[in-house]
DNA sequence: GCGACAG
DNA sequence: ATCTTGTCGC
């Protein structure tokens, strides 16, 4: 996957639409060509990652990047790492990955470093599959850094489902030009879903099966709890700074 | 042509 | 994605 992180920087650094959206495409044919892992097990550690902005608004700005490693079984948080990278690339629909990879690559590498064994299996804060030309960043994240992601999205980007049941667990199929792209899934009663789709190397059912023992609320707590670190982070840089003058 | 559009 | 108070419902 070497040559698909250096391609990634190439269109980063010389950025354009149409070079990042023919990269999508390439990226795509090499999906389809890559065999899904079968879990033995369950596993006993799974990370989550998020990002969020210095300002969200404002272009060049600071991207600060969490992964969060997670003890499956007591659903504790076992390591916290964030990176901040500087981005000169907007958000625009459908390139998400772009603007986000460059910190979230970062992040996950100075993860590894500190772990005897590489990530297990990595959950994603936006859509991996479920995205029209099925490479969302939960995907390209992964076939970049190598390791198997689940996306889940608070948001659809493309795709429509049937009404779900008001219950925990209840699920949708997201489909999309015919296809089954990912899947609409009540995390909690009464609560508004949220979309899951394989990321790399992760089938669907599996992923909404993780998805839904790690989801106490809303969101499942590998990702929530990362979120939850930035904001933290992001509080704590921002008082630091306001506190100069 | 128009609207929709993860974070 | 951020800011922001109270308010409603489980």
């Amino acid at each position: 996957m070497k040559d698909i992180k250096k391609k990634t920087f190439e269109v980063i650094e010389n950025f354009s639409y149409k070079n990042a959206v023919e990269l999508q495409k390439n990226l795509r044919k090499v999906l389809l060509k890559t065999e899904p892992i079968k879990f033995k097990s369950f596993p006993q550690l799974v990370a989550g990652c998020d990002v969020t902005f210095l300002n969200p608004y404002k272009t060049p700005t600071t991207a600060i990047a969490s992964v969060v490693i997670l003890n499956t079984q007591t659903l504790k948080s076992e390591l916290i790492t964030v990176e901040e990278t500087e981005v000169n690339i907007p958000y625009i629909p459908t390139l998400l990955a772009f603007r986000e990879l460059p910190v979230l690559i970062k992040v996950i590498e100075k993860t590894t470093e500190k772990l005897s064994h590489p990530i297990e299996l990595l959950i994603v804060d936006g859509h991996g599959i479920s995205h029209p030309r099925r490479l969302g960043i939960a995907t390209h994240l992964g076939m970049v850094t190598g390791i198997p992601t689940i996306g889940c999205a608070k948001k659809i980007l493309c795709g429509k489902h049937f009404k779900l049941g008001n219950k925990r667990g209840s699920i949708s199929m997201l489909i999309h030009e015919t296809e089954v792209i990912g899947a609409a899934v009540r995390t909690r009663t009464n609560t508004k879903p949220i979309f899951v789709s394989s990321g790399f190397k992760v089938k669907l059912p599996f992923a909404i099966k993780v998805t839904l023992k790690l989801a106490k609320y809303r969101l499942p707590e590998p990702t929530r709890l990362a979120h939850n670190s930035l904001v933290k982070y992001r509080r704590r840089l921002i008082n630091e700074q306001s506190a100069l003058f």
